[in-house]
RNA sequence: GCCGAUUUAGCUCAGCUGGUAGAGCAUCUGAUUUGUAAUCAGAGGGUCGUUGGUUCGAAUCCGACAAUCGGCACCA
């Protein structure tokens, strides 16, 4: 038989040759590197002897696939190590996630960090062992047999449940036996000791929060020791953007006790918000859009018709007045019907797209909050475009351009597409979802936008497409949304005039682009790391004199550029110039304009961007029209 | 909501096995008039998250509650 390289090398070998040999046959330095092999597209341990050929190739810790085995190894090592220190525990799952792994464990007796240190010893002693990784196939009896005998019934459990005619394969190393498909290195020794055990939380067993709760002990392992450390000092960095943190120290906002959940908006963040919401005005407005603004408590009554109140009554804020029950609205789209109801609406007036900055209220559970990124109390940039059915298409693409075109703006460009389906709970019949289904299906397919489907994930009235942005270190943010719903006209009775003089039922397509402001704020705070562009900082600009005598230049300075509409303040305190630079630039400030007797004399002033160590010195003239210029919001 | 941890001055954090609190920065006052990331000196500031209990005595030990943090579950 022979085997394929990926260069398109061909071999012959003899059946019964492993990985481990081919690879020292090409170099035994690439045998040491080696951490598994690819046949045919599918992953095989090294030392497994080949009965077949085909397309081969040697994963090393190099490649993607290496760093993964890696970290499945890393995971077993880490419950070899829990069963050996901690005989009572039960280990159940330890998978691979990004940057490392977890393994969830039952134990009576919580862990605490504090045993991590412990642990990790053990783990390096477990590599320096170096125990051989061998792959046995059991039947399947026996393998719940054996694991019931040492009391792991979490690992019966899962064996049972996998599906009759799949190999139960097991890998031993040392005297640790667990369950797992593999493929594994051959040996502890080849793991490495770059792996640190990180966090520590509790997780469901199988995810269901009716089941026994687990512990869950996460760690991360790479494949050098400098990656390693680059992982470490990365997550220091994004602990560095952290919006809560940037939020008080920039003065943006605070949240406390007596309203969790809910944000008290100072002047600096909430011109922030402003700017945000009125560049969202400006662009919809542009492209047929009408505002509007409705109740913020409405009565049960209209809940009850539009279905939330059965899904969604424990998570909303009630208001018991007289002998009626309200609700805080957790959504506009219900109100936006009453509006479309209100006199007797043509084809002709379609598509009504309905925008509104409502304030909804949703009674999250308590351990769900996290600083803006889920709050109780939010403001989306909410629209309903009310239209007929053959129209889903082509409004959809124009939601897709104008979505991409705003998040350009903030400089996201890589954007990803999810298609969610229809969920287990929902309302409306097959034949509506069908409907529903095809037509934002073929929407997005026009739109020429790549997708992924999300299988069973849509709102319980429609499918939705979800949009994913990526940001500036790499993490992804679900934020705009458009969801098509045939559900909610029908089950609220809203109706249009056709061509045909009879009535039809609108389509009502739910959409935001950024989703809830609250939460877009901060990830754009991380996103920046607090280093706004001059249309979104709060302070634009600030004049910090030399001296004394020079403030009253400074004075003229502001009010010019207050005329100019930018945000402007002014540092006249008596500190040395070095210190106003540091304070203004810890604070953020795009730019300073540093004046003394000599720029009072001449008219000009001193320009410091953030970020820069150069002076730029320019005329008053030239300096206001070139903030001006340069502090004009994205069209 | 569930598991674990945390809560001391505006912020960041000390405070060992119980003897009623301390630093740096910030603030205020004074001196200094200064040229691009911290001038010097002094002062003020805390019912130690709330609430019960143990104790002669609690920031410290125990309980309840709340909020926050890390996850899980949830997310119209």
């Amino acid at each position: 038989m022979q085997i394929e390289f990926p260069d398109g090398r061909v071999q012959q070998i003899e059946a019964g040759v492993t990985g481990s040999d081919i690879a020292k046959g090409i170099s035994p330095s690439l045998e040491k590197k080696a951490v598994a092999i690819s046949l045919n597209g599918e992953l095989k341990d090294l030392n497994v002897p080949l009965t077949a050929g085909g397309k081969f190739r040697i994963i090393t810790k190099d490649d993607p696939e290496g760093v993964e085995i890696l970290r499945h190894d890393t995971a077993h090592v880490l419950a070899e190590t829990i069963k050996e220190l901690y005989p009572d525990a039960q280990i159940t799952i330890g998978p691979v996630i990004e940057n490392g792994f977890f393994y969830d464990i039952y134990r009576d007796k919580p862990f605490t960090t504090d045993d991590f240190e412990g642990i990790e010893q053990r783990m390096r002693e477990i590599v320096d062992r170096n125990e051989p990784i061998q792959r046995e196939e059991w039947d399947r009896d026996e393998a719940i047999k054996y694991f019931e005998s040492i009391g792991e019934k979490f690992k019966a459990e899962i064996i049972r449940d996998i599906p009759a005619g799949q190999v139960i394969s097991l890998y031993r190393q040392g005297k640790f036996l667990d369950l797992c498909r593999g493929p594994h290195l051959p040996s502890t020794g080849r793991l490495g000791k770059a792996f640190k055990l990180m966090k520590l939380a509790g997780a469901y067993w199988r995810g269901d929060s009716k089941n026994p709760m687990l512990q869950r002990i996460y760690g991360t392992a790479w494949a050098t020791e400098e990656q390693l450390k680059q992982h470490l000092h990365m997550l220091e960095e994004a602990e560095k953007r952290d919006h809560r943190k940037l939020g008080r120290e920039m003065d943006l906002f605070h949240m406390q006790d007596e309203a969790p959940g809910s944000v008290f908006w100072h002047p600096k963040g909430w011109t922030i918000y402003r700017e945000l919401q009125n560049y969202i005005r400006r662009r919809i407005s542009k492209v047929g859009y009408v505002e509007v603004n409705t109740p913020i408590m409405v009565d049960r009554i209209l809940w009850e018709a539009s279905g939330h109140w059965e899904k969604f009554h424990e998570n909303m804020f009630i208001s018991e007045t007289e002998d009626k029950l309200f609700a805080l609205k957790p959504m506009n789209c219900p109100c936006h019907v009453q509006i479309f109801r209100q006199g007797i609406k043509s084809y002709r007036d379609l598509p009504l797209r309905m925008a509104e900055f409502g304030c909804c209220h949703r009674n999250e559970p308590s351990g769900a909050l996290h600083g803006l990124m889920r709050v109780r109390s939010f403001v989306q940039d909410d629209a309903h475009i009310f239209c007929q059915e053959d129209d889903i298409t082509s409004e959809t693409k124009a939601f897709c351009d104008l979505l991409m075109s705003v998040y350009k703006d903030f400089g996201f460009t890589d954007v990803r597409i999810k298609f969610s389906d229809r969920p287990e709970k929902r309302a409306g019949t097959d034949a509506t979802w069908d409907k529903a289904e095809g037509a934002l299906m073929e929407a997005v397919k026009a739109s020429g936008l790549e997708y992924t489907l999300n299988p069973g994930e849509g709102a319980f009235y429609g499918p939705k497409l979800e949009f994913v942005l990526r940001d500036a270190i790499g993490r992804d943010w679900q934020c705009g949304t458009l969801q098509v719903d045939f559900v909610l006209p029908e089950r609220l009775d809203a109706n249009y005039i056709g061509s045909d003089g009879e009535k039809h039922r609108p389509v009502m397509l739910h959409r935001a682009i950024l989703g809830s402001i609250e939460r877009f704020f901060g990830i754009l705070i991380e996103n920046y790391a607090g280093k706004l562009p001059l249309w979104l900082a709060p302070t634009q600009v600030v004049i910090a004199t030399v001296v004394d005598s020079a403030n009253e230049y400074a004075k003229i300075i502001c009010d010019q550029l207050k005329e100019a509409e930018l945000r402007v303040g002014m540092d006249l305190r008596n500190e040395k110039i070095s210190y106003k630079v540091r304070d203004l630039s810890v604070q953020k400030i795009p730019y300073i304009a540093v004046v003394g007797a000599k720029e009072a004399e001449e008219q000009t002033i001193s320009l410091r961007q953030l970020g820069s160590q150069e002076q730029t010195v320019m005329t008053l003239k030239d300096f206001v029209a070139m903030m001006k210029a340069n502090a004009a919001p994205p069209a």
